[in-house]
DNA sequence: CAAAATATGTCAATATAGCTGACATAAAAT
DNA sequence: ATTTTATGTCAGCTATATTGACATATTTTG
């Protein structure tokens, strides 16, 4: 009954993922789009938020975009107040970030859509929170793991520690 | 021990899925720039070999980009000879688009590493192929959900229907 | 201490992929 | 015959990325 390519596996899986994330996605673009901002600001409210005191150099990492591409997006946020730069308490050219209260907030709205939308996926399609982040975290790069090991403070997201 | 607020859960899944999906996007890409391609003309050729005669009306419909937007990649792909057009045989004024077998090569190209990165993480999750589909065909919003079912004949990937 | 390396910021030019608005053409529908 | 539809195309705009060059403050190193 499939129109797929056996030899071909998760075609479908392919698409649905394409569909999927750009739907994911798409829930906070209204609300940023709202205050003048784009995907750029919300990833970098994200991090900042999940990694406070996180440097710039840190956020580049992590992006992985070039300095240029970051400063002016950095700059709106820090000019708008929602995030606040402190000099490192060890080496003072770093500048560490943080969410004002008003980034709290905004990354707060900004998380509400798309953590309703996963609570409703993962009950209409009956599978577990950590079932479908053991996969999520399969589908990483090496490289991005660890990054995320960092995020969490070495702890591994649920356990993708038992890949056999 | 989790440093997430429990009060908006789903919050790994939110980082999660922004690594996995980027790592996953990431694979084509290398393959796409070594001929001066970009994810737009993934899609498209993704779309045209999912639907053999998909109208231009029915790929921006798929795509959510306006007409001017693919114009200039269809073209691209056109006069590279990737695609071919041919006019409807109901309404002439329609063009029906068509893979050739170099675009036939190629979305077979871009395919195979996402399809390999997948059948990994579905081996390493302990995941079934039909339990990711069905959490992300639950993420989809539900006008995207009809277009898929267009792309299937009707099918629903999966087992999807058994929604409760 | 002087020199080199590092963390960050900034200026300028460029590319890509999207957008809106306006208008053209051919074919179909009324 | 007129209007609507499917498609194409021109022009200009925006957001987000890029590269390269250079400035500044601070830390590290010889």
């Amino acid at each position: 009954m499939s129109n797929r390519d056996p030899s071909l596996p998760a075609s479908d899986l392919i698409e649905l993922l394409f569909f999927a994330y750009r739907d994911f996605i798409s829930d906070p673009d209204t609300i940023l789009e709202q205050i003048g901002f784009g995907r750029a600001h919300h990833r970098v409210l994200h991090f900042v938020d999940r990694k406070p005191g996180l440097t710039v150099a840190g956020l580049l990492d992590l992006l992985k975009i070039t300095k240029q591409s970051l400063a002016r997006v950095l700059k709106q946020l820090v000019d708008a107040g929602y995030i606040e730069q402190r000099p490192g308490p060890e080496d003072r050219r770093q500048r560490e970030l943080y969410l004002t209260p008003k980034g709290h907030d905004l990354i707060g709205k900004l998380r509400e859509p798309q953590s309703r939308r996963i609570m409703a996926a993962l009950d209409q399609s009956g599978c577990g929170e950590e079932e479908v982040a053991r996969f999520l975290y399969a589908m990483i790069t090496a490289s991005a793991k660890q990054q995320i090991g960092l995020l969490n403070n070495g702890r591994i997201p649920d356990d993708a520690r038992a890949e056999r």
